[in-house]
DNA sequence: ATGCTCCCTGAAGTCGCTACAGGGTCAAGG
DNA sequence: CCTTGACCCTGTAGCGACTTCAGGGAGCAT
């Protein structure tokens, strides 16, 4: 098949896919006369696993691991599972973060009563103290 | 001030507050004898606000069209709150895209018993339908 | 011949920095 | 006077994971 149909059956984008061939994500395809890139059945299976790791927010160089891993299929799985459970406390990581994030985030929202910029406390929250600019007015 | 001192008392790394000078969030301080950057303290106050702004998590773009809303304090702040709303709400979305994440992931992590990875229950979530990669063996 | 959809390459842009490489400036110390 | 060392300068390239664009070629239908 071609890029296109690649493209459309994986739901990854015609130049991402391009763009992992030339990171050596994806082998290089054969061509056809035309010199359009020809895709077979190995090639859909190999990208949609990268499409999943990727919705799942693996980096690429995660995914590449993962899927050099598979090729030794009687090996023991541990690293397969350390790099998921490195991704997961990630993750949570970035929960915690944004969550404090928010907290902060609301509090500054709500303490808005709407008026004038000089009165208003989300920028007031952000200035240190004095404005920000006054060099010259 | 000399540029050290301004990333020492601001938290913001050296080469990170030239990097907002030659993106045009800061103005270009004035100069001494040495052609080393001199800065006031409008300057200091102008970079604390960005800092602030950053790790509140606005986009540069964000944080520069805050500033420019300081300038008129008259001026109905609106914009200021829509521009804290939305960041929010964004801030919002990605903590309920990553706990979906988290579900996902730790139900992966969990089903992982150790073992071969032709049987590893995280591989198998990743790969489609057969191994991903096997052109050639 | 024309139009259309698909495909090609290569380069540059995105965001918010970070990391050099290869120098210049200036005060203190020997 | 000379060296050391901390600080500063410019400019460029790199990060991750793409996206966008410029400028074309392939192949089919009309
Ligand atoms: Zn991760
Ligand atoms: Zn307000
Ligand atoms: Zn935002
Ligand atoms: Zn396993």
């Amino acid at each position: 098949m071609r890029i296109g149909e690649l493209a459309r059956r994986t739901g990854v984008r015609v130049e991402t896919i391009r763009w992992y061939e030339k990171s050596g994500l994806l082998e290089k395809p054969a061509r056809n006369a035309g010199n359009y890139r020809d895709y077979d059945a190995a090639a859909l299976a190999r990208l949609s696993f990268i499409k999943r790791g990727r919705d799942l927010g693996f980096s690429l160089e995660q995914i590449t691991e993962l899927m050099a891993l598979t090729r030794n299929a009687r090996a023991d799985c541990e690293r397969v599972d350390a790099i998921a459970r490195q991704h997961l406390a990630e993750v949570e990581r970035k929960i915690v973060d944004l969550s404090s994030l928010r907290r902060e985030l609301s509090g500054l929202v709500n303490s808005c009563t709407g008026g004038a910029i000089g009165e208003c406390d989300i920028l007031q929250a952000l200035a240190p103290e004095g404005p920000p600019s006054r060099s010259e007015g």
